[in-house]
DNA sequence: AAAAATCTCCCCATAAATAGGGAGAGGTAA
DNA sequence: TTACCTCTCCCTATTTATGGGGAGATTTTT
């Protein structure tokens, strides 16, 4: 019998980590060691951790996904990690995998494949869930390709950390002269973020921006 | 020993159906029954159901909990519902007792917390989750009350046919010149309507009103 | 070292949003 | 009938947002 693959996993939604351990539990080769409901947790659990594989939410309070996969990075930490993701928004794929992320499955996937994922993963292989491939396959852009593929698209333009923080404040109500006081930076600098903005993201206005905040889970 | 209760669970995210199937199936009392992907699978399940309870996201597409439950209530279908949700909100809480909804629960909680839902409202009880509970003293407001209870926010206007659709075409990046002409209105109109939702709504700007959109499965 | 990206600020101009006010037509409920 | 609500439209005015351009300073990457 293989040794076993220890799977630590963090969400924010306590029932769906019980369905996870659930599923994981009927595979004999998987084990759960522990799950973790806020990023934070998920750092502090980090530090001295012995399982192979995270499973990571991008939504949770305190520190979200994208902020626990830098830290990693900063902190030089290696863990093989499949992000759960609510959307498909390959914009944040992108950005996930330059930060390390080794597999991506959607929330509307069915159980067997995050055991699928696992292994793969823990082969050292990368892993992407059906409509995540196939929203790459149409978007992709950005990245740094291999030969063979096509960067074409004009959007998944990766944000600034100055425009996400611009990006946060609008979506919190802000208005620009507001953002410039709290970042004390001038308003015309924010009005500089803002059309980054709009063109980064693709969308026609405030709301717009808002509603991709909301959807990319950067509120 | 007792009859069982039937249940069948409705949420887009496939994951969470096999968690809470998981969860369900360690009692004894209750079994899963089947379960919807989307709020259409739901309406053509009810047409000929057998289960006892109806475990219902609010979040779902083609049909949202709030729609499912106005079909029931349209064609006098009587099905015990429990409502789960993302977000704790209150101000929903409200509307989905009038629809008829028995019990609430966040998706936060545990997994006995199902069970003991289940089992209270089968029993003709209500059942709503620690955090909503919670939510409820904090927020009440606008709902009629009975007496000892007190009513004093000054949020919950309930907005008129109009300034929903309004709303909708806001928080879909509509400007107000391209509202007018979706709605052959003119422009003064919608900014009419614009004020009266800033006024009601209680936020800043449009960005606040797509939000509260969101917040609110307007959208 | 050179190139690229990021952060910062400015100019110009127009379009849109917000804030205050008023007001008529039509329907509903007390 | 009176009172209230909803939907519609207008006026005036200021503040914000958007769109185009450029550009220096610093940091990161190659």
């Amino acid at each position: 019998m293989k040794e076993k693959i220890y799977v630590h996993v963090a969400d924010d939604h306590k029932i769906l980590i019980e369905g996870i351990i659930a599923v994981i539990n009927t595979d004999k080769e998987i084990e759960v060691e522990g799950y973790s409901l806020t990023g934070k947790e998920v750092i502090d659990w980090a530090q001295s951790n012995t399982a192979d594989i995270l499973i990571l939410d991008i939504n949770m309070p305190h520190y979200d996904g994208i902020e626990v996969l830098k830290f990693f990075k900063l902190k030089d930490i290696h863990l093989k990690v499949i992000i759960l993701s609510s959307y498909d928004d390959v914009k944040l794929v992108q950005e996930m995998v330059n930060l390390g992320a080794s597999g991506f499955l959607s929330k509307d996937s069915a159980g067997e494949h995050i055991i699928n994922a696992i292994k793969a993963v823990h082969s050292g292989e990368q892993y992407f869930s059906d409509t995540i491939k196939s929203n790459l396959l149409k978007l992709y852009t950005g990245m740094k390709v291999q030969a063979g593929q096509r960067p074409e698209s004009t959007i998944a333009h990766s944000l600034t950390d100055r425009e996400i923080e611009v990006l946060k404040l609008i979506a919190q109500e802000n208005s620009s002269p507001e953002i410039a006081n709290l970042l004390n930076i001038s308003q015309s600098t924010v009005d500089t973020y803002r059309k980054s903005l709009l063109k980064k993201t693709n969308v026609k206005n405030a709301v717009g921006l808002a509603m991709y905040a909301v959807k990319n889970k950067i509120i």
